[in-house]
DNA sequence: ATACCATTCAAACGTTCGTTTGAACTTGGA
DNA sequence: TCCAAGTTCAAACGAACGTTTGAATGGTAT
């Protein structure tokens, strides 16, 4: 990328992309402290100075790692919402959250496992030790949540906007632990491997379950304490 | 605690109840591998190698920092399922789901902040990369998961078990998620700090939303594929 | 051919990690 | 009183970490 603006388009990021993927993977399997440059240099078969010398530094390549997924995920998610409100249809609780969901599981299906590793590797990074990270992911994701509370906001127009906040937490967190926990943490016997791996069963039964936690009653209508 | 069987009275595991304390706090801020031994023992206010002594090693403190409080926590949500059904009520859905999250949150609330850390901790654990400690989660945690399977399969008996352990799962990710990500991440705009604390208020909304998302009306009973 | 620049490479840098060591200290029972 | 066991302590161990260095390499335009 120096010299010339427009430049070689043969391999014009080879060992980025190669560095970029093993990182993902082993950020996801190890975590990024668990996960050294000596191991990732090495699944990437390249030199072990390659990520500084490209990314600068492990903590930029984390970041770099974020980035490469998580803006073109966004953007999908508003272009969904745009879809939906292009469409004149009612927007319902349940098609938004189905297009916000949806953009998650369609990245576990394609990319043969490039693009689930970086799904679960995301759904562990929520709740990540590591301030920079959680700061980072929340910017990444600011201008997305922004649009997507605002049609909550318009699709329920009686729920108190406190209350969506929090409905809005929950849901968050119910996706980012299905996304992690996908055959990681077995805590309830009983689930069958094969179907963890089906997107669209799953896209349905979380939708499902979402658009009913959503929409849920209101008990307490202007509850202050106890 | 060697010697004789019964023992001093007076400080008998002062040390190691200080590393605990101490563990449990910077694991929950730095995780298990960003927190030192060197950090550790310095919080404590203990010797470096006291960890070793005591514990034998960094990862049997890290076992011993979840069973101290997991046993104890498992051992009351059984407790609580068993007074529900004790009292002869119809078991409801959203009654056994108070048991469950209640016993989390009622954690949060005493032991001014030794039991915040170490839920929050947990919250973040459901999701750590480290292989052994998550079988040591799941260990922990088996037994009252299977009570609490076999309570909700007969509160909810047209629910297929099959669903029946995914929204199962869908409800523990809210809540680990809920519980880790407390003050931490602030991914939607607009909550209010003060709420984040007050544990009764938490378990209502948690309850109203879990329990709406596990009695979701079934779309496809006999669902097989697309 | 030659000069140039981006990239790769082997080697080493200094730091920090978890753990071990062996001596000092405290304490309760013969 | 003295011994022995439990505990604390300062110091050091080897290993692994992220990063830096300066020379070799390869392709491209002059």
């Amino acid at each position: 990328m120096p010299a010339s603006p427009l430049r070689t388009v043969k391999p014009p990021h080879e060992t980025r992309t190669r560095i970029l993927d093993a990182a993902e993977e082993l950020f996801m399997q190890h975590g990024f402290e668990g996960a050294s440059m000596r191991q990732l240099t090495a699944k990437a078969d390249v030199n072990l100075a390659a990520v500084n010398y490209h990314f600068g530094s492990k903590d930029a390549l984390i970041e770099a790692v974020f980035r490469r997924r998580l803006d073109p995920m966004n953007a999908a998610r508003t272009a969904a919402l745009d879809a939906i409100e292009a469409s004149g249809k009612p927007l319902s609780p349940e098609a938004i959250i189905r297009a916000f969901v949806g953009e998650s599981l369609r990245m576990i299906e394609d990319a043969k496992g490039g693009g689930r590793n970086f799904i679960r590797l995301l759904g562990r990074s929520y709740t990540e030790p590591s301030k920079p990270i959680r700061v980072l992911i929340g910017q990444l994701y600011a201008p997305a949540m922004e649009r997507y509370k605002a049609a909550f906001e318009r699709a329920l127009p009686q729920m108190p906007p406190e209350e969506l906040v929090w409905r809005m937490h929950f849901m968050f967190g119910t996706l980012s632990y299905t996304l992690a926990a996908t055959d990681v943490v077995q805590l309830i016997a009983g689930c069958k491997p094969e179907d963890r791996h089906d997107a669209r069963l799953l896209e349905d039964r979380l939708t499902a379950f979402l658009a009913a936690g959503l929409t849920a009653p209101l008990k307490h209508p202007v509850r202050k304490a106890a």
